[in-house]
DNA sequence: ACCTGAACACCGTTCAAGT
DNA sequence: ACCTGAACACCGTTCAAGT
């Protein structure tokens, strides 16, 4: 008793995921350049033109490949430290982006405000909250570690991924420290 | 007895600092997308062409604007007080990418890792070793610092300047506390 | 050396038309 | 609704030619 999920009518030649991974395989491949709808277009078979039927605009395929390269990290807090899980949250998108120095490229020069990051802003002020943080002085700690986690992948994904990893956690550290302690 | 400067032969219809200019005004008004080699010599009376006397290529177009915009900070430190200095300095690059977020595309899409950067970091080496910080150690701390600053400048650049300026020198103060600690 | 227009290989996007 | 090619208004850059 197979329940058939199958739209009616033509099958779509493609879907808007496949036009975002292959968008982001460019990408990866050979940089924010090659991305353009005829290179995308070309890779999946199909007219430049097929795009729009997905997409309004360029700017809208850069904004639905942020949306699927990066996941907004889960924060589960488990014994309710909250310092030990923002520092792990923060780790985890300052590696993401260095390993792909594309995405960091389409963040930087699409949505250094975008939904991506306000969804992270709102995670962290859910796990700040009930820690003694005000609202105004969580939201000034958010802002903080957030500009400098983007500030430092952002610079080590724009050289060759150079100079002393070691030291984004020492920021991170001063940074995590200072807050608790003025909190 | 006035002795001439004046170049022999034909005078040229425009100089490199003309053609900068040109540009980063583009740059204010229209954005980065507006700046091309075809409106930047539309805007000198020139064909576009000519900007090739000039510039081997787009890229040295936007690094001499950067060049042409940005000042390295002078560092002075008058009273030996290294963690004063170094706060003012961080501030004054801050301000001049805030109040001016054309450039502060500019520098993102352009030379994150630019001559521009390194200079500061020169700079702030040299304020930092004589004041009991090791080499690894001064290194450390600039690139914390510096991440801090280029990350929260390209976030407050990239919305309409929107939020908490004063979570800026928050962050500061931690980090050049927390450095100043643990030196 | 400096300046130029034509041409080439690209863009994003609009339009009119096909299924 | 989905897909398409032609066309438009742009790009950066190369080339050949002018002074």
């Amino acid at each position: 008793m197979t329940v058939s999920t199958r739209p009616r009518g033509r099958p779509k030649k493609v879907t808007l995921e496949e036009i975002a991974d292959a968008a982001l395989a460019l990408l990866d491949r050979e940089g924010l350049d090659a991305v353009s709808f005829r290179r995308v277009a070309g890779e999946l078979g199909v007219s430049h033109m097929t795009l729009y039927s997905y997409l309004d605009s360029k700017e809208a395929l850069l904004d639905a490949m942020v949306g699927r390269a990066l996941e907004v990290p889960e924060l589960t807090d488990p014994h309710g430290n909250w310092a030990d899980s923002l520092r792990e949250v923060l780790v985890e998108i300052h590696d993401a982006l260095v390993a792909r120095p594309g995405v960091a490229q389409l963040i930087l020069t699409q949505s250094l405000d975008g939904p991506w990051v306000l969804a992270i802003r709102d995670r962290l002020l859910a796990l700040l909250r009930p820690n003694g943080f005000t609202r105004a002085q969580a939201v000034d700690a958010i802002s903080v570690v957030v500009n400098y986690v983007l500030g430092t992948a952002l610079v080590e994904a724009s050289r060759g991924s150079g100079a002393s990893p070691k030291a984004f956690g020492l920021g991170l550290d001063l940074l995590i420290d200072g807050l608790r302690r003025g909190r």
